[in-house]
RNA sequence: GGCGGGAUGCCGGAGCGGACGAACGGGACUGUCUUGAAAACAGUUGUACCGCAAGGUACCGGGGGUUCGAAUCCCUCUCCCGCCGCCA
């Protein structure tokens, strides 16, 4: 959630942060508001402190006097259960405002409505020269047996895939190749729960933005993470770290949920675009002062992760339109796919700044007191996607598929080539 | 799924309508003493919000209620522990 303290002391560049990732604020009727919410606040409070002062006495007194002092306190006792009943609506209004407001994006992001106005920001690595036409992945997954898109619609319906044979070994190998190489870093493997309750769910700000993303199991009232960042970062709800303990860096490995409302006729084929894939993804708490810095740090793991993989990527800088609900700053690594004859989404990283934790309320505590903590993540394999750039990437002309050499002792294998 | 017991500050643990932001013990910090440390003694030790400040308000698992007044009474939810049942 933004903070209104912000909003107050920099109304207009608030309003054009916030107009610039796509949000329809009226700043005036905010500001307005939270004057109102404080007035009110300041009403109750002084409300309460009378009526404490008056029990106080009343405890003091004999039950004669009392007698007479309590039609003073009734009547005190309903003025102030009005009060609060207009806090409770002023602050409902406030707060359902707030909510709704992305993370203002930093000075240097590239403002812009949408993906287009991204800004590569490197590209590395070779896009490969074959000398055959280029197979897409789909078709190579079919010549080696190792995914079922048909049968997985029989069973679960459209946007579901089986991932076999060497396909699924790499699954494994691209986990383990991740948590070895975060490990380097001090990131605990973990894997979170995939059921998160609505708390939790609220607390990461995906319900305000786009509820109808989420798969909720209404019986239970719990919902189906749509990245393991979802049952991380909520780990530490109302808690207040100590400053010895930060930087926190988590690598979770888990299933992701996405209902994929609205992409109706959007990548439709494949694995590209799923209701369901696994992921390894980085979270990290830390200091405010270190998030940027911290922010680069995941970027480069990333690279370094395609660059073992030996797959040619690209690095954006994502423009204010087409950034996360929660990021004040974000990358995506965009991976060469020969089918298609260009750069596709395989991997992002953003930072929420204190979007999340003001929400969550986590904070740490320091010699110079206790301050909401920075929150990061980022993807480190999202295996369906990555799968496909493996596979279409080191593809040889007979069909068959080249591990890469960092690849190759956790796969066990270093070809996929149908006997 | 059934029955029983719990949830209080950094930790343990009391309190069960008013003097409780919370006894007592431990821990931590500061000071005295000491060449230094330990011990002993004295003191300090939560967070958030409103306010220029003085000060005020809120918080004893969450929410609601009763009352002039709730950690304390009532309702409800969640979680934890124990026993039984079921089960990968």
């Amino acid at each position: 959630m933004i903070s209104i303290e912000y909003i107050r002391q920099n109304a207009e560049a608030a309003e054009e942060q916030l107009r610039s990732k796509g949000a329809d604020v009226d700043i005036e009727h905010v500001l307005k508001l939270d004057e109102d919410q404080r007035a009110v606040l300041h009403e109750v409070e002084e409300l309460r402190a009378k009526r404490n002062q008056l029990s106080s006495e009343m405890a003091k007194m004999d039950a004669d006097e009392r007698e007479k002092r309590l039609k003073e306190a009734e009547k005190l006792k309903r003025t102030l259960k009005e009060q609060e009943e207009h806090l409770a609506e002023v602050t409902a209004e406030l707060e359902a405002i707030l909510r709704k407001l992305p993370n203002p994006p930093a000075k240097d992001v590239p403002r812009g409505q949408d993906e287009g106005a991204n800004v590569v920001v490197r590209t590395v690595g070779d896009i490969p020269q074959f000398s055959f036409e280029p197979k897409d992945y789909l078709a190579l997954a079919q010549q080696h047996d190792l995914i079922d898109i048909e049968r997985a619609a029989k069973v679960s319906g459209s946007r579901f895939g089986y991932i076999k044979n060497e396909a699924a070994v790499l699954e494994f190998a691209l986990v383990r190749m991740a948590l070895d190489e975060t490990a380097k870093e001090n990131f605990m493997p973990i894997v979170p729960p995939v059921l998160v309750n609505e708390e939790a769910m609220r607390g990461i700000g995906y319900l305000d933005k786009e509820p109808e993303q989420v798969y909720h199991l209404v019986e239970d009232n719990l919902y189906l993470v749509a990245t393991a960042e979802h049952a991380i970062v909520p780990m530490f709800k109302d808690e207040t770290l100590s400053e010895q303990e930060l930087p926190k860096r988590f690598i979770g490995f888990s299933s992701a949920f996405r209902r994929e409302a609205g992409s109706y006729g959007k990548d439709t084929k494949g694995i590209l675009r799923v209701h369901q894939f696994d992921k390894v993804e980085m979270v990290t708490f830390c200091d405010a002062a270190t998030s940027a810095q911290e922010h680069e740090r995941m970027l480069a793991i990333q690279e370094r992760l395609m660059q073992a993989l030996e797959i040619p990527y690209q690095v954006v800088h994502n423009a204010t339109g087409d950034m996360a609900f929660s990021a004040q700053n974000q990358y995506d690594i965009e991976s060469w796919i020969p089918s298609e004859g260009r750069y596709r989404e395989t991997h992002s990283t953003s930072n929420t700044t204190d979007f999340q934790s003001r929400r969550l309320n986590i904070r740490r505590r320091g010699t110079d007191g206790t301050e909401l903590v920075h929150i990061l993540n980022g993807t480190a394999f999202a295996i369906g996607r990555t799968l496909i750039a493996l596979l279409e990437n080191h593809q040889r002309q007979d069909g068959s598929i080249a591990i890469p050499k960092a690849l190759q002792p956790y796969a066990g294998f270093d070809v996929i080539a149908s006997a």
